[in-house]
DNA sequence: CTGAAAGCGCTAACAC
DNA sequence: GTGTTAGCGCTTTCAG
């Protein structure tokens, strides 16, 4: 890489000359800004970013912690960060706790030695299950700005995007009993973080608000073999006749399950489920699904922690934004 | 964030100490190396990595460049990558080039000028179709090594990690052709980047090393409705009894609708798809899939890169490593 | 109009 | 054993 110093030994100018020329400050001469901005262009000279960050104590970086990348809605939140990073001139540095309530404290500590100006992260299941958040406050304590999306720890102040959840789910499963389903089953497979544990809070309503259906759960844990799981529990519970699915595999497996078992969809049976519109087309028929609008929550997280980097939000009015959910009707319900 | 001037102000030492006391040097008396690491540790004090890096020319910092992070493998990819490069104490910058010639230009451009010391990266779409490869040449001319992975552009001279794509499909193909099966048709929604075109010709080598049978393809495009257009593919084509599929939704939708033409799977027709394991139980019965190691791919590319980029690779040994993938039998196929 | 100098935080060669 | 100094690349104030 070019530097102002070999540029300015060329040019017979000094640094400062250089420098200023190229920035079009309005000291330097006319025909010298020409001659440098000429050789500058000859050896494409870009400002070095580190000493750049240095200088101004501003990486224009953002730090990203992500429990697991395999998850679509957690990657297509980090596809809407990037993108709305990248137009106001952000980076983002990505890490993946992979759940880890360890990998989570070491990237705080990792990028908190000045890498980035700030984090978007989503709360890791065993800091969700442990109840940890001491090392989110030291960070927000050592200036470092924090905005939490999807998974959040509510004791810690900071700015949220979150999912209207409850009330999604608790839509969902009303919608179906207006089907006049009876016998409606919640199926999760993430049952151990907090979002997991609003929507089955969702259902529970519907379902005992009309004072004649008992819920029906079925938890698959990460171990479990999914398929097989989901069709002992079809066998046992043979009038089935509903689905709310927390997430896009339950639903999809006992989508296709069902089909399996003879049942006509939706006349027999109807499915919802947390899923992408991609997930949708991987049933027949097509999944009735509730979207999170993923890119949409990652792309206002951005807008925050940019706007609270920059000091336009004042430090005080922490602000929690809701993502309102859109259910998308196929042919997986009536 | 704590410097080394604030703890020399407050010891009353030189800065240079403090450094030193910190970095165990061997010239600092014992009791000033007790008082210095103290108090650093009191302050949690964190060398500032953008001074080091600064200091250093080194980032420790590797930038990823995705074409797409939707894609369930690319996915997989920049996990193995970042398990791999967290372990060896490198962060990544993460940018998403969504297929665009443009934006990849723009991303090797930005990260070049400073912020990382190498790059990994899948081609973008629109880069392999218009075979535009100076912006690399650019970039490993400037000094900055590349490690190219799945989608590598051939006339780039640089470490790449690859996928037997040819052999897999050919493989693929050839045990269908065993199983007894006549009609096999190729479904294809990347038919427009370099790993597509390889398994399109690993499948057309085995039909016709046969003598006998004759390639059927069926191109999918992005714009296309999926489900549909396979859907009407069966209907025109109703002797179909293998299907060998380039990409995971394809293999999917594809059993699906074989499924719900009544067809038994696998007694009257067998389904091969590259995917993944969790795809694998997204359909019933279970898919027979290609499996092509995404986490290995990852940690092999961060693992050359970070290689090259100590220097512990000679300059002109680029390698192409090969990744070989795994046919799991599930019971799509006989 | 141009240049010298200081400083961002850190390390390391070289005094003392 | 401890301190001074220079330098990584850049911007910016202040002198000339």
């Amino acid at each position: 890489m070019v530097t102002l110093k070999q540029l300015a030994k060329e040019l017979n100018v000094s640094i400062s000359t250089v420098s200023k020329a190229l920035n079009n400050s309005e000291e330097i001469g006319e025909e010298t800004v020409r001659r440098v901005k000429e050789l500058a262009e000859l050896y494409n000279y870009r400002p070095n970013k580190v000493a750049l960050s240095l200088k101004n104590n501003k990486t224009k970086t953002i730090g990203v912690i992500i429990p697991n990348i395999l998850n679509r809605f957690l990657a297509k939140v980090l596809f809407g960060i990037e993108r709305e990073a990248a137009e106001h001139g952000y980076n983002i540095i990505t890490c993946i706790s992979n759940e880890s309530l360890q990998k989570e404290k070491d990237s705080l500590q990792l990028l908190g030695n000045g890498s980035v100006d700030g984090f978007i992260l989503s709360v890791a299941e065993e800091s969700q299950i442990n109840n940890e958040v001491e090392h989110f406050k030291n960070t927000i304590k050592q200036g470092l700005p924090i905005v939490m999306f999807d998974r959040v720890a509510h004791d810690v102040l900071c700015d949220k995007v979150i999912v209207d959840d409850f009330d999604a789910t608790y839509n969902a499963t009303k919608s179906l009993i207006e089907e006049g389903r009876g016998r409606i089953v919640f199926i999760s497979n993430i049952d151990d973080i907090s979002v997991g544990k609003l929507r089955e809070r969702g259902y529970n309503k519907a379902i005992l608000e009309t004072g004649r259906l008992e819920p029906l759960v079925l938890k698959v844990k990460k171990k479990d073999d999914h398929p097989k799981k989901i069709k002992s529990f079809f066998k046992k519970n043979n009038s089935i006749d509903g689905i709310i699915a927390a997430d896009s595999s339950s639903g999809i497996i006992a989508l296709n399950t069902a089909v399996n078992f003879g049942l006509k969809v939706p006349k027999d049976i109807s499915v919802i489920a947390f899923a992408s519109k991609s997930d949708s087309n991987h049933t027949l028929p097509k999944l009735t699904t509730i979207r999170q609008h993923a890119k949409i929550i990652g792309a206002h997280a951005a807008q925050v922690l940019i706007s609270r980097m920059q000091n336009t939000l004042t430090e005080e009015d922490v602000k929690t934004k809701i993502v309102k959910t859109s259910l998308v009707k196929n042919k997986s319900t009536l």
